[in-house]
DNA sequence: AAGTGTGAATGCGTTCACAGCA
DNA sequence: TGCTGTGAACGCATTCACACTT
């Protein structure tokens, strides 16, 4: 794998924890790249891939929320290795504004729109309590901000031009437990 | 919504961010709890959802790694809160060890086995680097742990009697980050 | 020979639509 | 009449299989 000019979609699919074809196919969705017989040219894929995703660029993050949850996002290294900076946090509770998280000022949550306002993030990650997210997630939509990243346990809804994501790690745990109790079967 | 005896498929739905159809259809993969004409009663209903999804009975959690993510998991009360309990946290570096997240005092990885044995924990929470994580899944998969929910950004291999779940946060802002480069089309 | 790109087949979850029961 | 429970239709993603290219 090491030193290889051209990689197969085999190659690729046992990295990946998929399959061959699935490989093919979800390339093949922005176009073709492949040489038949050969394989992928590992430095033109690469370079087309972040082209595409928009990995080039750098995206600018607020996160919502200073609790347990916004404090490890902020403080996770894998945003920043891959182009996303966290260029605001915000909180509700005086003890927590003012407070430094890995460099960035936790500000208060009055500011959100203002700031949203000045700094134009791309994207808001939500990390506040289920019952206050729909009303904050409004907030950023009406400021600005097109896409959301959700981390509150609850649904929300959004306009359509907005692109929303949620993660709930305590539906997750859930299903394993579902899965747990009907192992026997 | 507030003192209904009873309640409808279309108001679960809008609860739950979802159609009526999909909660009828969720709900008779169970069995049949409504009532023609009338709905479901709340209280027979939440039981026998408690019953079926294992939210009744207490779930014992090891966390693997007490770096960021997982500081934030041992200290999340929504696990509480849904019948998990933190037994364990584990960590390799010894400047962690000893020290406590949220009343658990962070143990050293290599008691990892010996304290799977006799905690016997349903579930282990993977919150290690992406290059750690495989190992550390085929060792408390070998010493007994049929869940993981894993939160390092790798795809995992588990033999067929486990089951496992990820998460992946840098992955979710990616396809955030696709949606926004798209979105003018 | 090796391996892509892609139509066709398959599987699965979601939506539709309605018969049947309270 | 109101609303469930469920077969049937649908849509979408995954898998198969192979013609085609280097």
């Amino acid at each position: 794998m090491h030193g290889h000019q051209t990689i197969s979609s085999g190659e690729l699919a046992a990295q990946g924890g998929t399959t061959s074809a699935q490989v093919r196919k979800d390339l093949s969705f922005f176009g073709s790249f492949g040489k038949r017989g050969l394989g992928y040219s590992v430095s033109a894929l690469s370079s087309s891939l972040r082209e595409i995703l928009g990995l080039g660029r750098q995206w600018n993050v607020v996160i919502v929320g200073a609790g347990k949850i916004g404090a490890a996002l902020a403080q996770y290294e894998g945003f920043r290795d891959r182009g996303f900076k966290v260029v605001g946090v915000y909180d509700e509770d005086p003890a927590r504004v003012g407070g430094t998280l890995d460099g960035v000022v936790v500000r208060d949550q009055r500011e959100l729109e203002s700031d949203i306002m000045k700094l134009k993030p791309h994207i808001a990650l939500i990390a506040v309590p289920a019952e206050a997210a729909q009303t904050l997630v409004d907030r950023v939509v009406k400021a600005g901000v097109r896409a959301i990243l959700n981390f509150a346990p609850t649904p929300l809804t959004v306009p359509e031009k907005v692109t929303l994501r949620s993660v709930n790690m305590a539906l997750e745990l859930e299903i394993l437990s579902y899965a747990l109790v009907n192992a026997g079967e």
